[in-house]
RNA sequence: GCCGUCUUAGCUCAGUGGUAGAGCACUCGCUUCACACGCGAUAGGUCACAAGUUCAAAUCUUGUAGACGGCACCA
């Protein structure tokens, strides 16, 4: 069989992912073993709205690595795939599109038909990242596809809500809330980002102090608050003071007359003031800023709300500024202050503001009733699982195991209601009166409430209310009884259309009537969750508390923290600084595989920015594993693969030496897999195939090959074979393209959990993700075999370093002579055909001692003395220089060795082997450099 | 303000107590019959800085500088 001259990425990814996955690979039901253990990961759900970008490639390609790895270990294996509704990213959507196509707004078509709307929305364009994942050759079972709105997870919502309420976990309450403007919603602390406004300003407001009795006359003192919301004191409620100030005590009790209002507030003293701070009296809103709420309470304050959803001032402010933006109504105040003669002065002032995660609007903190979760049991079901077991485990652990318990520790409730329609309603109905009944479905509220009219809540849950169940509520848990979800059936709207794309294509391989009703008790707890550092509070951490609440299990029992993927300029990736890399482009001009193993040589949980570069030494990696392949099938006719073959007792020297670095690597990939060490497995694959394979194995076995040695030829296939195999969860195209050309593979290849795989077609099922993991064999590493190659290797390194110095040609060939003990003399000889052929030389000399002309180039080797005779070819000068850049480096070596092994503390004190250790290398470095001296002295 | 991470070859990054590594770029040489997305041979680093611990520090401790991240506060 003839390879084209290099790997075309495309034909592979064209070929290969419908097959695996009509032919139900990616199942868990793949796996015939019974007493096969499981292994299983959920997707960290991406957005319906969102398109695939490097994070999400890294993240995959983490996951894909660990599911393609256990699989072939024989594990029941599911990475369960799925997407997020997304509330406000959809909802936002969805108002464009109507103003865009209808110039509507959503209160125009009413809540029902914007959902139906949304609905429409999401099956449109709602599967861009799911086809996007299929391109990455991501192996999720497809036919378990779970979106956070399909029925059964809705169910599970509802379940858990009214649960919790009924124990006094959820409550309704009136606080002060970080409220969008724009989005027109309450957003959680956790949606709340900082920006610095470097061009802030600090407004010092002066307020006409009176008389102690409400009503009485202007004293003509002024009590100067200073603030960066000027806008806001139209809802001051009163001025508060340090009890402590001096300055100020004698005002305590007494009122000011609020400018612009004809209202009186007075002036208390509180705690929280800060007589150090600005003017040490701070103007107090209750309804518009969180400490202004808490001594209002303290008080007993009016909570005088003055904006709408919109940060439009509204009547409360006053005639003047009813209908203002809250931005013209902060100018509007400051100009009145000005005329009136009450503005002391404007000061420049970097202020740091909140504003909205999506939107970037300016946060408003108002007073407002919400939906909230107490978090303190919450807080203790996730600290105890961390104090006890030490879960989840994080990798790295370093910082995130002290972030996250540390976040916990100063966790505060979590405002769980949003004014959206896109999304889970809330199960709470209430009376005319406003009593709340909440129940799983309006029939029971209403029975609650004895039959009584209800309107259900207007409000949606916040997205990741619903995220928080991931863990279990995909895997049919939906909290009442039996698990009723079944395999790949999809979700139904509200006007019965099926909504979900998952499992349009029910492959074969499922069993008519199979059901996944034991999925909760088979995969849960998941093995490994795999996302950023970004979720981890947002996502990561309520998906414990909840899985545990809920199932009384762990939803993991590691977490992966992956790194940031960085533009060219160092900076996270983003649409504003248009620094984004497409990873489809990266596909399309590199391949998926390179793609892939580029990502996973990334060191777990670091940040990097990204270079195009190192994805193309991946291509060309690629390319190699492509070649060597294309090599070892030039010769292959009549040829198969065949794993006795290496069982053999009397094999060369270079046969031995690789089959030990191949186990050697095995061993070592699995040990790095294991430790979640992706960028180590990636290194060890990367210099085993390139280093040993194809630079030293292939071409000390070339001649053998090329002339038609069956046993090599088979040997060096079966190697292949197995290197293809630890190469396939990270470049899963390319291996299967070659895998599916060695001659003999078959599915009698395959683990023997997947022996007998249900085949849609005749061959369809040979892939080499059903193969074996190679585990390694510590029994096949050959010590000896390794340093006698590393003798052979060395001296044909000094050979070629002599010929590369001396600027001689490789048509000119030369014998060798080479000096050894005898034992090692033995090696060279069983191995003068190579050394021959690899240093270009035409003849060998082996002996106990050199025999030259003077005319010769001379080299030391750990176990060898050589010397090249170069009569007439040979540069003095250069040679010289060569042997005296050689004593150099080695004198170089022992004296600082010997500096060492002359200082009596390190002698005492080191380990006796460490010391040991380094007396040898010395009294080595002593013999060669001796003998290049004299190398040097025979010149002259 | 509190907590944390990073600083290693020209570039992008590995390396966590015992002789400093890779890929790319650079220099030199190769139309060697798998691969120029290649082969061979070199060169290149006071491991940010300072002090300490240790027989021994890129690695541990403390401090300094710079870059970045998280949290809190912000009248």
């Amino acid at each position: 069989m003839e390879l084209a001259k290099a790997y075309d990425p495309k034909s592979a990814e064209e070929d290969h992912y419908k097959r695996w996955e009509e032919s139900g690979f990616f199942r868990p039901e793949i796996n015939q073993d019974p007493n096969a253990k499981k292994y299983s990961i959920v997707i960290p759900p991406p957005n319906v709205t969102g398109s695939l970008h490097m994070g999400h490639a890294l993240q995959h390609t983490i996951m894909d690595v660990l599911t393609r790895w256990k699989r072939m270990q024989g594990f029941k294996t599911l990475w369960l795939p799925g997407t997020d509704h997304a509330g406000i990213s959809v909802q936002r959507k969805v108002v464009e599109q109507l103003r865009k196509d209808e110039n509507k707004s959503p209160l125009d078509i009413g809540r029902e038909e914007f959902i139906q709307r949304a609905w429409k929305w999401k099956e449109r364009y709602g599967n861009t990242i799911t086809e996007q994942m299929r391109r990455e050759g991501a192996s999720v079972d497809w036919t378990r596809h779970r979106f956070t709105m399909d029925e059964s997870l809705s169910l599970a919502v509802r379940n858990v809500f009214c649960t919790l309420y009924d124990e006094g976990w959820i409550y309704r309450g009136l606080r002060i809330v970080n409220w969008c403007p724009k989005d027109k919603t309450v957003l959680s602390d956790l949606e709340v980002k900082e920006e610095t406004k470097k061009d802030g300003k600090l407004y010092y407001l002066k307020y006409p102090v009176i008389g102690s009795v409400p009503g009485a006359v202007a004293t003509g003192e002024f009590l100067t608050v200073a603030t960066t919301r000027p806008e806001t004191m139209l809802g001051d409620t009163a001025v508060a003071v340090s009890p402590s100030d001096d300055r100020y005590k004698h005002l305590v009790g007494r009122t000011i007359a609020l400018p612009l209002t004809n209202r009186e507030i007075p002036i208390i003293a509180d705690e929280y003031v800060d007589a150090e701070f600005g003017t040490g009296a701070v103007k107090i809103t209750p309804a518009h800023d969180p400490n202004d709420y808490l001594i209002g309470q303290r008080h007993d304050l009016e909570q005088l709300l003055i904006m709408d959803d919109s940060g439009k001032m509204n009547a409360a402010a006053g005639e003047e500024f009813v209908g203002l933006d809250r931005f013209v109504a902060r100018a509007k105040v400051v100009e009145m202050f000005d005329e009136l003669g009450l503005l002391e002065k404007v000061d420049d002032y970097e202020i740091t503001l909140p504003v909205c995660e999506r939107c970037k609007t300016i946060v408003e903190p108002i007073l407002s009733e919400q939906w909230f979760v107490k978090m303190d049991e919450m807080r203790d079901i996730a600290l105890d699982l961390m104090k006890s077991e030490g879960v989840p485990h994080f990798s790295p652990q370093v910082p995130h195991e002290k972030v996250y318990t540390g976040w916990l520790e100063n966790l505060k409730d979590w405002t769980i209601s949003r004014q959206l329609w896109w999304g889970h309603q809330i199960p709470a109905w209430y009376d005319e009166d406003g009593n709340v009944f909440v129940g799983r479905t309006e029939a029971e509220a209403v029975e609650k409430a004895g039959g009584k009219t209800l309107k259900q809540d207007s409000d949606v849950l916040d997205t990741w209310f619903s995220s928080g169940l991931w863990a279990f509520s995909t895997f049919g848990w939906t909290g009442s009884g039996s698990p009723p979800y079944e395999g790949g059936v999809a979700a139904a709207s509200a006007d019965g259309v099926v909504l979900s794309g998952a499992g349009e294509k029910n492959p074969v391989a499922i069993a008519p009537g199979s059901d996944m009703s034991g999925d909760l008790e088979t995969f849960l707890p998941t093995d490994v969750l795999v996302t950023g550092r970004d979720i981890i509070f947002l996502w990561v951490s309520r998906m414990i508390m909840l899985t545990k609440k809920f199932t009384g299990q762990k939803s993991f029992e590691d977490v992966v923290i992956t790194g940031t993927v960085l533009g060219k300029d160092g900076k996270p990736m983003s649409k504003s600084r248009n620094n984004g890399v497409d990873p489809i482009e990266m596909f399309d001009k590199f391949g998926v595989d390179a793609t892939r193993i580029y990502l996973a040589s990334i060191a777990t949980g670091a940040d990097i920015k990204w270079n195009d570069i190192g994805v193309e030494t991946y291509r060309n990696f690629a390319n190699k594993i492509w070649n060597a392949t294309r090599f070892c099938l030039m010769n292959a006719e009549g040829i198969t693969v065949d794993h006795a073959s290496l069982m053999v007792d009397d094999m060369p020297l270079p046969d031995k030496w690789i089959i030990s670095r191949l186990n050697k690597t095995a061993i070592d990939v699995n040990k790095a897999l294991d430790k979640y060490e992706f960028h180590t497995s990636v290194s060890l694959l990367y210099h085993f195939f390139w280093d040993d394979f194809c630079d030293w194995y292939i071409e000390l076995k070339k001649d053998e090959i090329n002339g038609g040695d069956a046993a090599s030829t088979t040997r060096i296939i079966t190697i292949l074979e197995i290197a293809i195999r630890m190469l396939h969860p990270f470049m899963p195209y390319l291996t299967e393209d070659l895998w599916l050309k060695l001659p003999g593979t078959s599915s009698e290849l395959h683990h023997p959990a997947y022996k007998n795989p249900v085949a849609t077609a005749p061959g369809s099922d040979k892939t080499v993700m059903l193969t074996k993991f190679p585990p390694g064999d510590v029994a096949a590493i050959d010590e000896r075999a390794e340093r006698e190659m590393d003798a052979v290797i060395d001296v044909i390194k000094k050979v070629r370093n002599i010929r590369a110095e001396m600027n001689i040609s490789t048509a000119i060939k030369f014998t060798v002579h080479i000096a050894a003990d005898v034992g090692i003399q033995d090696v060279f000889r069983a191995n003068e055909a190579q050394i021959l052929k690899l240093a270009k030389a035409e003849a060998l000399v082996i002996a106990a001692e050199l025999d030259v002309p003077r005319a010769s180039a001379k080299a030391v080797t750990n176990d060898a003395r050589l010397a090249v005779p170069l009569e007439g070819l040979i540069d003095f000068d250069v040679e010289r220089t060569r042997l005296n850049n050689q004593i150099t480096k080695l004198t170089e070596e022992k004296t600082r060795l010997d500096g060492q092994l002359s200082n009596a503390n390190f002698v005492d004190r080191a380990p006796a082997e460490k010391v040991g250790e380094l007396r040898d290398r010395s009294v080595e470095l002593e013999g060669q450099i001796a003998t290049l001296n004299q190398n040097l002295t025979s010149l002259s």
